[in-house]
DNA sequence: TGTAGTTGCTCTAGCCACTAGAGCTTCAAG
DNA sequence: CTTGAAGCTCTAGTGGCTAGAGCAACTACA
């Protein structure tokens, strides 16, 4: 039987979190002690530690709710479950394209600054126009 | 003069955005007409278009808004807004190491499940066992 | 057994950057 | 003069937490 705090330290999820994960329905609610205290089992910990790593790999709770849905009928939801995966890979990538656009943009931004001082700056005209960018970000 | 509607189509940025934007004082509150309908001049739009190019490259409004306060005054505080767009610089390139770590371990949790049926499907699996991971991502 | 300090509890409110909707008024075209 | 689009204000909701108030319970030590 765990604390909610022995659970926070055991996964590096904070206590509130915890708490709000439990009432949105994301973690089955724990038995209580006398004092109405919770307390967690094996099962609890588990899936908090599933939870914390999905949401490590940038799952969003929708998408990890559905996870946890389909386990315990691994068999054709195995589909289902590597969808997921896979679709998130997606975005990830999609992600790391767009910040890579974007990283050239403010590459190209602060080197019209070089020196820093002498009146030469044009970050912030460079901002407000759009024009000037070389790729179509945003 | 532009109406909010004509502002939305020419910078991108949506209507209540744009209302917002004004409620929060990132935009100066525009003239009204008689029938106290918002009327941008074009300085509203150049702000406008300011933010929305700032957006883009994932300044957040409080940056913005630093960059903004610094406008007309481009001499000692071009250093500023150069440190703001070179911090936001090195903020997009952690994000982008960040999610290529991510990418790798879901590339790698993909892998796990190739054939899609079968049965031998570790997605799940995986996803809850953190020791597994090659990288210390999250 | 007493007490001090930590941990736990519930509840409300706030964060960012919007977005959605209700219910109304004003404008522009025909 | 009517119709439909666009405007207005206001409230509430989104995701994923985070912070704080004000209290109760547990734990370690004297």
């Amino acid at each position: 039987m765990y604390t909610i705090g022995a659970m926070s330290k055991a996964t590096g999820v904070k206590v509130p979190t915890i708490r709000y994960y439990e009432e949105i329905g994301l973690l089955d609610e724990p038995g209580r002690n006398a004092g109405n205290q919770r307390r967690f089992d094996q099962a609890g910990m588990d899936a908090l530690g599933f939870i914390k790593h999905a949401r490590d790999l940038g799952f969003s709770l929708d998408d990890i709710r559905a996870l946890m849905g389909l386990d315990g009928q691994l068999g054709d939801d195995c589909v289902e479950a590597d969808q997921i995966a896979r679709s998130q890979l997606e975005n990830v990538r999609e992600r790391i394209a767009k910040l890579e656009q974007l990283a050239r943009e403010l590459e190209r931004i602060s080197h019209l600054c070089d020196g820093g001082n002498g009146g030469c700056c044009k970050v912030l005209t460079a901002l407000g126009d759009h024009s000037q960018c070389a790729g179509d970000h945003g």
